[in-house]
DNA sequence: GTGAAAGCGCTAACAC
DNA sequence: GTGTTAGCGCTTTCAC
């Protein structure tokens, strides 16, 4: 009702602060891209005029001029996954203090998909891809996708969270060998020797990490490696995980704790222990990777090593960020994993 | 290895199509866009070249040009909870069929964020906004908010998933009395009378909604009304529920059946009921809303309201997309929910 | 029906 | 240091 300043619809362009600011349009470029020296009379003056109508340069004019849109492009496998879900907030954030917009696309695990994703976010200019989930958690990267990243990195900087073996891709990861470190030292502790591996598939990289690390640790501490305790060709998801567990126990296979690959798994074989009336963690001992909601909404709530989500985003933003700047960075970067001790272990006997 | 064509960076362009097919690049444009007719001749021989090259147009430039940018702004509270997520997955899906690009904010329930990604889609040029989440579900509009989006949406059209009292924007909603019939005959059907309803808070309006059926269902089957069965001011988390449920129990107040505002309270009821050594749904049913992959994986699964996400998720980008081009669409449409039983609501007695 | 040309808002040589 | 100018790729009058 009131008479405010009617927006025309025609928004302020770089000309008017020019105009205004009685200089022409390339100067007020060269401050808003800081791309070279002004004098800094002129530049107050025009930041001032910038503050005051809240100008924004038009993104889409600046990736037409073929520069940058300060968007990344993410590539996630399903954000339903509270995991990725997790990541890809973090992301967000970090790239919303860096000056970028994340762009989320999810493929849902279809292969597909996945690759047409990535040419379509190439398309669309984005200044970087990071991907979670699909091909790049591969242990035998994909050739035809290696192939096709390899493409797009001629143009559009890519960072992964796991490995693509053949290209040139930074990544920043978990350091799995350390999460399992944590795990295995906290059950150890408690007195665990018979200690189960429960879901996943050893072809995911990480997964390969974790076991392999698994019979390391357990040789270390001239503890005996079962493979009946270690389960592959699983899955990353509640049934799967039920099922093995039903088909370990009825095996007869002793155990005194479990080592879930996800959540997910684990809730699985919280459900299958709670149906065979096994107490936990009295009888057995469930721990967990991810942490995520799923871990401190779990009956019992679970132990769960913790990604350190903030610290990932911020990690893969600044990598993006640093390979889209020219700035140097680290091909490969850890994140640091940390014990969530909660109810769902305890000591033996 | 191959000497495959090689390329340049230089992506195709309607120049060179146009070229190719020997007219201009107007022509070329007008068949891309079906905006004037063309002679079906040259029409087929720029389609043919398009489809050889895999050409795309530009989208920048195509926005640039003021026209559109065939995307469509997604504004979350968080994705990190299932049920947005899956919403958002449906969006995507249907965005995607429709030639759009959904792209995603999450405000992370910060009201000042929330407003500043609500302008900050609009710079973008998205060419609709969808919300959900935050104040579009308010049972009392904020007026600040409501004259932003009146503001807004004289440039780019709004969707929303609530209501906004004093604003045209258009909304796709779930019928939430519907929902509450659903669960209420189901739990009248198997012989409960005492029904409690936790969780939530009625200053969101489809609570309130729910609030007012539950009410109103009891009045005509006869039952009486207790409000001690009733929780207000609560949230939609597992910690309040749970809560809220112990605080029902110390009272003393009889109940055989439960209605969770959604699966997280769902999980905080079923908790406090365990620890409390009530059986499920032997001595006490529970239900809830949302049917996320929550509902599943609890122990036992619960019966809950689907929200049909697919045909949710497609409503909401034909709704935006019908603002975009001008078609006609119902200022409000309805999803309809559907009830999934499992194991968690049994008889009475 | 179709081409020429202007313009969307910005950046990046290139002069001065 | 700073202005001029030429694009970036597309749509859209406006003539013809």
């Amino acid at each position: 009702m009131q008479s405010q300043k009617i927006n025309t619809g025609k928004s302020i362009t770089i000309y008017d602060i020019a105009r205004e600011a009685g200089v022409s349009p390339a100067t007020v470029s060269r401050v808003l891209t800081n791309s070279a020296n002004v004098r800094s009379e002129k530049k107050e003056k025009i930041q001032a005029l910038i503050e005051k109508y809240e100008f924004k340069p038009n993104m889409l004019a600046r990736g037409l001029a073929d520069t940058k849109t300060q968007t990344i492009g993410i590539l996630s496998a399903d954000i339903r996954n509270p995991y990725y879900a997790s990541m890809f907030i973090a992301c967000e954030q970090a790239a919303r203090e860096a000056g970028y917009t994340a762009l989320l696309c999810n493929f849902l695990g279809e292969r597909e998909t996945e690759m047409r994703l990535l040419k379509s976010l190439q398309k669309q200019k984005v200044d970087a891809i990071i991907q979670f989930g699909g091909r790049v958690d591969d242990l035998a990267s994909e050739e035809e996708y290696v192939e096709l990243v390899n493409q797009i990195m001629a143009t559009t900087p890519i960072v992964i969270t796991g490995k693509l073996d053949g290209t040139r891709c930074h990544a920043v990861r978990i350091d799995s060998m350390q999460a399992m470190d944590l795990l295995m030292e906290h059950l150890l502790e408690l007195g665990h020797e018979r200690i189960a591996l429960v879901g996943g598939r050893r072809d995911v990289f990480q997964t390969f990490e974790k076991y392999q690390r698994y019979k390391q640790i357990l040789k270390e501490r001239g503890i005996d490696f079962d493979p009946r305790l270690v389960t592959d060709n699983g899955s990353y998801d509640v049934e799967t995980a039920y099922r093995q567990m039903n088909e370990l126990l009825d095996k007869g296979i002793h155990m005194t704790a479990v080592i879930a690959i996800n959540d997910f798994s684990a809730m699985g074989i919280v459900k299958c222990l709670n149906e065979r009336g096994y107490r936990i963690p009295e009888d057995i001992s469930v721990v967990s990777y991810d942490n995520t909601y799923i871990a401190e909404i779990g009956v019992p709530p679970l132990t769960s090593i913790d990604y350190n989500y903030e610290e990932y985003g911020r990690k893969l933003i600044d990598t993006a960020t640093a390979l889209i700047d020219g700035r140097k960075v680290g091909a490969v970067r850890m994140v640091t994993p940390t014990l969530v001790v909660r109810e769902s272990s305890g000591g033996t006997r």
